[in-house]
DNA sequence: CGGACTTTGTGCATTCATTCACAATCGACG
DNA sequence: CGTCGATTGTGAATGAATGCACAAAGTCCG
């Protein structure tokens, strides 16, 4: 992969972009996207492809062009006008603008069901995160082997944090322990913290959040199954209304 | 556009709110916080609150209440001014109109770390959806039994969407099998998917996916850890060029 | 070397979402 | 029964995101 310099933004005068590469900052729905094309540059990768057009990354994104183009632009000017972008020099670019040219440290709290298929899951590990230790209260759960990692005692959590240096903290306890897990990482001074369980987790300013819930994108999917079985019923209403 | 059908007798009547609930369609932004309101109601009735204000409820869905309050009005007024909200009765018109007065039967296709993970979790089982059936290509799984329900052969995926009427598939597969199993499942009539599969998934018109990645959400999460990070050095930075 | 062709990057209009701020409306209470 | 304090519901202002459409900028080929 190696050198950057024979591609444009290095030679081409944007200033100390190199320096300082996003000046205005990204917006946040450009940064829930750019994972989304991440991944679909790997895939293009391994299948051996160098060059893409905005065409037909957005294609395997699953977005608008234009929103393609306006989202990379926020990262730089990448692209070769009438060729497109080369795929491993953005793969590098969008690496760099989420922050996973290091490799992130994570602590999972909580080996239950959840924990388990997170620990055991190799998926994100490959690309910026490692997870450095899985943490339970349950006394018969510490010392099993999970994935590449042995579950320890939920107490050595702040000693591990200090450790590893770690940043990221996700939470997989039930909802009854989620928010004094989340006040105990926030004191040991991790920022960032993906939680699972259903609940509103409060925390102070600077601390960044993220949820995943299921129930909540259940609730969505019936929300629409729902809208879309009554709508043939409403038809038939508004016409039934309209001859009235 | 042009379709005049989609203001439908706007300013005529607005009398038969009762007849058709919300008229011109929830926002999404609203419907994605209604499952938060409708666990914040639900943890308010436990502790036996009768009544609540908008202030009170939107502090424990980590909301403005001035976002709250509009939300809710687009379900109808059920507020009570001076008062606040009833909060049995706010469960009951966030329910319908998320249309959880019916239960949905529900098929997870996978019964590998995540599928089993999900299988054994009674979190969303309790109110709205029901998990029909498990299903697998794993001969060794099949026979296997995981909650409530036993594993079946991944083949008998069409069947068993006709004979429980199932409404939602939830896709937990490797990434390589996952568009072939959203195939049959949109085959088979399910028009809601919820998708655990790292990859965008290829639907029809009229088919609703949703999609659960946590490697995104940990992406999202590094973005925002690197720039908390940086903001440090871009400070130490901006001083000694000031100066310069 | 020049012109046809391709594709990027972005200005602009439009739509969608958030937040403010306050009149309208309610229960309570004297 | 009228006043008072509380709270809702919503116009209007602001801000964010989207998508169109096209000039600018490059390649490619004859
Ligand atoms: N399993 C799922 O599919 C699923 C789906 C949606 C949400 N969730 C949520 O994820 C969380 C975990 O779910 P699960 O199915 O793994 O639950 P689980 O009960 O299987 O596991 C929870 C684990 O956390 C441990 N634990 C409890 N208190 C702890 C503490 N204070 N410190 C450290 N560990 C502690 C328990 O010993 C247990 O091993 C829950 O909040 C659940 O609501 C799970
Ligand atoms: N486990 C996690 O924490 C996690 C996290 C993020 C994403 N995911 C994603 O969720 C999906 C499942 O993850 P997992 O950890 O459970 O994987 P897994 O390998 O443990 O399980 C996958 C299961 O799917 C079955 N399967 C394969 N092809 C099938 C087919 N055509 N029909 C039916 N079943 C089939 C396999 O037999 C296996 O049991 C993957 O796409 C994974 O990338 C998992």
């Amino acid at each position: 992969m190696s050198s950057a310099a024979e591609f444009p933004g290095s030679e081409a005068e944007p200033g100390n972009l190199a320096d300082r590469p996003y000046p205005g900052g990204i917006p946040d729905a450009t940064v829930a996207r750019l994972p989304v094309y991440l991944r679909a540059l790997y895939a293009l990768a391994e299948r051996g492809v160098t060059t893409v057009a905005s065409d037909e990354l957005a294609r395997s994104a699953g977005v608008n062009s234009a929103k393609l183009r306006k989202d990379l632009s926020h990262l730089g000017s990448y692209g070769i006008r009438g060729v497109g972008y080369d795929v491993e020099y953005l793969v590098y670019q969008v690496s760099r603008a989420l922050g996973l040219t290091q490799r992130w440290p994570v602590v999972i709290i909580g080996a239950g069901n959840l924990g388990r298929a997170l620990a055991n899951y190799g998926g994100f590990l490959n690309r910026g995160f490692r997870i450095e230790a899985v943490l339970d209260s349950d006394p018969s759960l510490v010392g099993r082997k999970l994935g590449s990692v042995i579950v320890r005692h939920v107490s050595e959590l702040e000693a591990l944090v200090a450790e590893h240096g770690i940043a990221i903290g996700v939470i997989a306890v039930p909802a009854g322990a989620a928010q004094a897990m989340c006040d105990r990482l926030v004191a040991t001074g991790v920022t960032s913290i993906l939680n699972f369980a259903p609940l509103v987790l409060n925390v102070p300013g600077g601390v960044d959040v993220r949820k995943v819930d299921l129930s909540i994108e259940l609730q969505i999917l019936a929300f629409h199954a729902q809208r879309r079985s009554t709508a043939r019923f409403v038809q038939a209403t508004d016409r039934a209304a309209a001859e009235a």
